[in-house]
DNA sequence: CCAAGGAAAATCGTATACTATCGGTCTGCC
DNA sequence: GGCAGACCGATAGTATACGATTTTCCTTGG
């Protein structure tokens, strides 16, 4: 027989599909059929499901299920009012920690995120997107900032799938360029504004209103697993 | 029979033991005696100690149980460091989204702490250092927000019960009266910087390298609910 | 033909039973 | 007398079984 996955990538395989939109938004997580994908019993997918349901990605409805999370509207602005407030303090912290080799770090990822689009690598380049403000609280060196940052990128990453009219995606690139400038700069509070004005330049762009959101099936979201369904 | 607890409840009541430090940090958790003490099997326990595990006022040692968090000194000073971080961020936004009334309820807060102080209370007097941040976090009407604040306020509630010396306290009074006046002044560089300042002094005044950390009975932590052990 | 009611299937939540692993202790040997 | 190794009790982890609730579909009446 061969032998099961642990907890720790199970999560890491559910919460990867719910990041990078393989499950979409509303997609019902059955506990049965999450174990049958993964060859365990639901036992060790419960625990799975309340741990994604803690980080807001994931919504248990009593008796009915688990579904990867839809904000609403209101969550959406509340989600990105919560990162002007937070990655304020961490834009400020990081912009006096800064080292050399950070900013080039910085700027070799919105190097990759601009090949990602160039090559319409829409997923990849979200991906990106994200990891450019993770790795900017990285450079905090502290792994409780970076933890809270990751946290609430992940929840955008719901908001952006519902919400972000499809052209769109472009205007990231910018604002992290110039939000790099004014970190090597050293210049905390010009790094702070354009912080704010970048995450309020995202939220601009999403046409909230209209949900979008296509189902798939939980079988195609693991087929690189090469496992049964 | 009576009717047993939801979810909810034995969460808040355990949490609310850690936090208030009657269940002091080491503490065995055990899944069959907590069961016990709620009057449930250990079914229901076992997410409950996995959502602790989560804030990180639990560690779950494999095979070997769960027991309240003992963060060492490296955690302290990284908890530590985070909040200066984060609510530096949550401090501005609320000096600009300050009304009076949030001032007064401030104010209110600090006399119940000088009172608390006053009589001797010192569970209370600490309930309240930690009541008064998330206060200033409820001020943005950001509940994302809010619960990230709660939840470093909760982890520093271990730090003071192992690090905190003796005879100290007085100090976190001072800074919340002088950060207060910053806010009402809107003047939020200063505002950040006082809460910069009041934080580092909390950090200050702990006596990291020597851990303290008296135990106490399960069932003595629960007495209020009045069931058996 | 549509709506309302009910029964059956599916699925979640909980308890119980079983297995694996860990810590403590007792014994035997050095 | 002290240390090492094995046995035993205790407890965590997992699976299975059962009861509760919801959903779906079929039947029946208007």
């Amino acid at each position: 027989m061969t032998e099961s996955m642990t907890d720790a990538e199970i999560y890491r395989e559910v919460f990867d599909a719910i990041v990078e939109g393989r499950l979409p938004p509303g997609e019902k997580l059955g506990q049965d059929e999450l174990g049958k994908v993964f060859g365990v019993s639901k036992t060790r997918i419960r625990p799975i499901l309340h741990r994604l349901t803690e980080q807001k990605i994931v919504v248990i409805e009593p008796m009915r299920g688990a579904f990867v999370a839809r904000p609403s509207e209101k969550d959406a602005r509340e989600v990105n009012a919560a990162r002007q407030i937070i990655e304020e303090g961490v834009v400020r912290a990081a912009t006096r920690a800064a080292q050399p080799r950070h900013i080039k770090q910085l700027r070799e990822i919105v190097a990759a995120e601009q090949a990602a689009r160039d090559s319409r690598n829409a997923g990849q380049a979200h991906r990106l997107t994200g990891e450019f403000h993770c790795e900017l609280a990285r450079i905090t060196g502290n792994d409780v900032v970076t933890d809270i940052v990751r946290e609430l990128v992940s929840r955008d990453s719901l908001v952006v799938a519902l919400y972000q009219r499809p052209g769109s995606g472009a205007c990231s690139l910018h604002g992290h360029a110039h939000l790099i400038d004014r970190v090597a700069e050293g210049d905390e509070n010009a790094a702070a504004q354009a912080m704010r004005d970048h995450l309020q330049d995202v939220m601009d762009t999403l046409d909230l209103g209209e949900k979008r959101g296509r189902s798939q099936s939980l079988s195609n979201a693991f087929a690189h697993l090469g496992r049964a369904g």
